[in-house]
RNA sequence: GGGCCGUUAACUCAGUAGGUAGAGUAUCUGCCUUUUAAGCAGAGAGUCGCCGGUUCGAAUCCAGCACGGCCCA
């Protein structure tokens, strides 16, 4: 709107754009008009006649009407060639004089790149043999007044593409791409679990307690309650009050919100899928989970077990490794015994990493610091790593003969985290002394430790049954399958500091 | 939070040891009815991210800030 008041500010394009608008309503034609029908689609063109050579058109002439954007124009004195194109595929048009009459042709010559415009006719083969929408009735459905990106080069400057999604998506078809297998991730999760009986819930957002995992929140205030509450950083403890209200089998697909920093790895909001299954162990769940990864691979991937990242061949064909979490410090990360069995030896061997190390930290958190650094990166190929420090793992169920180890494992691929599971804690007097010594470590100055939920508690006072639980992260899933480097690729408006300039 | 890099026309990019800013695309005008990065001829378009400093003179050198990218914490 601001534009639109101060055509002196504007570049010269749109000022021209403006006026050729101006210059249209003139001649009574409607710039942004409703109500016309697009009964055909680009996609099933091609798919009808797609196949059939310049004889075949010729005697068919059967005729299509498809609308499209702009994508390019080759002007000649008495005939147009364009490109439109529609949500999923592009065809030429020709738009010629004698065909449309002189004063249709006046307002064709009068099309911008951009423009939304309707189109019918038959099709035809061109001289280069390129099938060719002949146009024997056009209408304009939208005018642009904002040029397009260049033609060759496209849209390529990253800040823009993020800001100003809209062009990116018009401009660069693999970017549809990429968020068209999104859309079938997503999809086909919600298949998966339906059809093994889960039952997709939605629990709150706004949290009165920030729980179910380690993680700083963001803040907001209800004004006509006069409380604070928390965007949630997890799902998690609603959905385990699901499992003892009696819901068996339940999933959640939505967003969380960490108040973290921003990387190729981390946008402040982000999408995780969290599934409950009662009767079930973090062992049931590695099943469960190759079993998901290979079929979203299928999907996505035309039938394949294996995908590519970032020059790294992925092969998602069950059974994957799986490795003890201490185990994994000493032969895959080659961590010193000595700093595996106890904090001094852990100690020495962080400082030579440079990592540092907090008061309220003990020798689980130290290792999982460690494993972060000297493990994480080198897990390329599907791993999961289990029986984790009991530490860090407030939630989970100790291991039997190992009391400080609990039941849970994390799937590593590529270098990265892509799912966290365990049996879930159902002992509400270790779930009370669990909460305890994460407010210890809190009052110590750890930010991120867990509060008590004294309602959770109650809830398993009622009773939970042994379950098992995971979370896997959308958005680095879809970055996988899609191959692509930054999650602001696969995010449609990642998060970005505003932008302080006019428009 | 730290380090490095970037920001020049609507888009993609050049830019000389500091001397009045350039190309291609897009746009406009003219010619052109099978082109396809159409072609030919001509034209217009830029507070060189912002703010200071050095200098006779700054897109260029220096400081700060904003936004973005990559890496690290």
């Amino acid at each position: 709107m601001k534009a639109l008041r101060h055509m002196e500010d504007l570049n010269i394009v749109v000022r021209e754009r403006l006026e050729k608008a101006a210059e249209l309503e003139r001649q009574n034609v409607s710039l942004y008009p409703n109500g016309y029908k697009v009964p055909d689609r680009i996609k099933e063109l091609l798919e009808k006649s797609g196949a059939k050579n310049a004889e075949q058109l010729e005697a068919d002439q059967t005729s299509f009407m498809i609308a499209g954007r702009v994508l390019s124009v080759r002007s000649f004195g008495k005939s147009i060639f364009m490109h439109i194109c529609d949500s999923d595929a592009k065809i030429q048009v020709y738009l010629q004089k004698n065909q449309i009459g002189d004063e249709s042709y006046l307002v064709a010559k009068r099309l911008d790149i951009g423009d939304i415009i309707r189109v019918g006719g038959p099709l035809f083969r061109t001289k280069t043999d390129e099938l060719t929408l002949l146009v024997k009735d056009f209408t304009l459905l939208t005018k642009n007044l904002r040029p397009l990106p260049e033609k060759f080069h496209g849209l390529k400057d990253i800040e823009l593409r993020y800001r100003q999604r809209y062009v990116d998506l018009m401009i660069n078809e693999q970017v549809r791409e990429t968020f068209r297998k999104r859309a079938k991730i997503i999809s086909t999760l919600r298949r998966f679990f339906i059809e093994r009986d889960f039952l997709e819930v939605e629990t709150p957002m706004m949290h009165a307690i920030a729980g179910g995992a380690t993680a700083k929140p963001f803040k907001t205030h209800h004004n006509a309650l006069d409380m604070d509450l928390y965007l949630r950083i997890a799902p998690e403890l609603y959905l385990k009050r699901l499992l003892v209200g009696g819901f068996e089998r339940v999933f959640e697909l939505n967003r969380n919100f960490r108040n973290e920093g921003v990387s190729t790895q981390h946008n402040p909001e982000f999408t995780m899928v969290e599934f409950y299954q009662a009767y079930a162990t973090y062992e049931d769940l590695m099943e469960v989970t190759e079993e998901l990864f290979g079929l979203l691979c299928r999907e996505v991937n035309e039938g394949k077990t294996s995908l590519e990242y970032q020059g790294d061949v992925i092969d998602l064909g069950k059974p994957w490794r799986r490795c003890a979490f201490l185990d994994s410090l000493t032969s895959i990360g080659g961590v010193p015994q000595e700093a595996v069995e106890s904090m001094e030896g852990a100690l020495d061997y962080a400082k030579s990493l440079g990592i540092g190390h907090e008061r309220f930290e003990g020798h689980g958190k130290l290792l999982t610091k460690i494993f972060d650094l000297v493990v994480e990166p080198k897990l390329i190929q599907p791993t999961f790593i289990y029986r984790y420090p009991l530490e860090v793992s407030p939630l989970s169920r100790k291991t039997e003969g190992a009391p400080e180890f609990v039941d849970r494992f994390e799937l590593f691929i590529c270098g990265r985290e892509m799912a966290n599971a365990f049996s879930e804690l159902n002992d509400p007097r270790d779930q009370s002394e669990r909460f305890k010594r994460q407010i210890a470590a809190f009052e110590a100055g750890d930010e991120e430790a867990h509060q008590m939920d004294e309602d959770y508690i109650r809830a398993l006072e009622y009773g939970m049954p042994p379950a098992a639980g995971e979370g896997i992260g959308i958005d680095r899933l879809v970055m996988l399958f899609t191959d692509s480097p930054s999650i602001r690729d696969v995010i449609l408006f990642p998060h970005m500091r505003p932008e302080k300039k006019g428009l």
